[in-house]
DNA sequence: CGGGGCCTTGAACGTCGTCAAGCGATGTGG
DNA sequence: CCACATCGCTTGACGACGTTCAAGGCCCCG
């Protein structure tokens, strides 16, 4: 069962058995990615999409002045470019943040699903869509939200969606990022990041250290980042 | 024709004759909305989707500390709220700019579209996912790029959208904003939008006043404002 | 043992936000 | 028909949040 996480993470809408069982048929086949790999590059043709099994993934946009912004942190069970089977191409990068292990579907595949069944459908489209909630999401945090509390939200929103898939332990979860990583996603630069995560250990909220993420108080965190999971759309 | 701009901004995948006619079909009526009124509020069920006919329309979220961040400015053709088929309800605020006209999709009907036909789908999709890679771009501006360079940026990018809905006259351009609008939606307070604003204009650029804008010098307007059209999936 | 990431901290700077005031246009009610 | 309020635009002065530049430490790996 290739596609249990994915399941278990978009429980909206409830598939039949026959549904599961089409979905998981249309694995071609998997495949692992060495830490820090590129698995997409910008505007290449594209003919399957990859669901993530294990580890952790990015997407990204460079600009030409050299800067780095994060698009998208996935975590194991999301499909990290299902997008691109409307779109054909992408327009940012994919890569490895961790080793990984991905499953992948031929875009031909996904078609036959959309024909199969409007359920199935739904299901695929829905989970595209609580990316681009999270995008949204993004946005206000960049925009609207000073330092502190945009790397607090971070923190809020990758819990509940490891927590989903089983993968935080209690009140702690591994997040694989260095500072410079959770700076390029959050919009600031590694040395003042560096000064916030530090402010957010002495208030008590939530430690970052080597890769992982212990919340020391949830209630005070969730209040301090202003987080409403709504955009999760955990139902 | 209600589906006509919608088929212009979006030509990809090719729709058959009876896939057009089913599209145009499975709108239920039409409504008007007055400037400034909302369309759809954040967290109530919904049965239907809101393709934009005429008018501009804005997406939004507020924070607790009261401030707006626009997550996206719709024009003419743009289904604004199609995500709410496979989300059912959205976590955002979709609010008229100017008085608009707007064709009502039922989702149930969406739903036989996709039943139909797999071009439908993957076209319908698709567009979502091309607002979507708006979005994405939003975040790399707003997290990555000096404040000028953001509202540069926002006027290449409606001025390719309302150009190929056929809204643009030469180089210029409704865009019926106020400039808090404008500082709402790049992340920045409308008095430094102002004075941005100003620079541009006397950078020789662009000038933005009474609602629309006015571009001088495409190519270099471009430049400065790092403009790749790729995120739009034109083609 | 040397080199390169990553993390950490300090100091100085600058972009952008805040506060404040004034202007013009619009609209509403006395 | 005018008085007054409201809203959006504009500009100045000041302050702050976040960046830049710089240096040093730690750790892993070749």
């Amino acid at each position: 069962m290739m596609t249990r996480l994915f399941l278990q993470a978009h429980r909206t809408p409830t598939l039949a058995p026959e549904e599961v069982a089409a979905l998981e048929q249309a694995i071609a086949r998997t495949v692992e990615f060495a830490a820090r790999r590129t698995i997409v590059r910008p505007n290449e043709p594209l003919s399957q999409c990859t669901l993530l099994l294990d580890g952790f993934v990015q997407r990204y946009k460079d600009t030409p002045e050299g800067r780095r912004q994060i698009l998208a942190i996935h975590v194991p069970g999301d499909f990290v470019d299902l997008h691109s089977y409307p779109l054909r191409q992408l327009e940012h990068h994919v890569a490895a943040i961790t080793p990984v292990q991905v499953a992948l579907f031929p875009h031909s595949a996904v078609r036959a699903l959309t024909k199969e069944s409007a359920t199935l459908t739904e299901l695929l489209w829905r989970s595209t869509m609580i990316d681009a909630a999270i995008n949204r999401e993004w946005i206000v945090s960049i925009g609207a939200r000073p330092a502190a509390v945009r790397l607090a939200h971070v923190f809020c929103e990758m819990y509940l969606r490891l927590e989903r898939v089983g993968l935080a332990d209690g009140t702690r979860y591994a997040l694989p990022l260095t500072q410079i990583d959770l700076a390029d996603a959050t919009g600031l630069t590694a040395v003042h990041a560096n000064r916030m995560l530090r402010q957010l250990r002495e208030q008590g909220l939530v430690e970052f250290r080597q890769g992982s993420v212990e919340i020391f108080d949830w209630p005070g965190l969730k209040r301090f980042a202003e987080f409403d999971a709504s955009y999760l759309y955990l139902d």
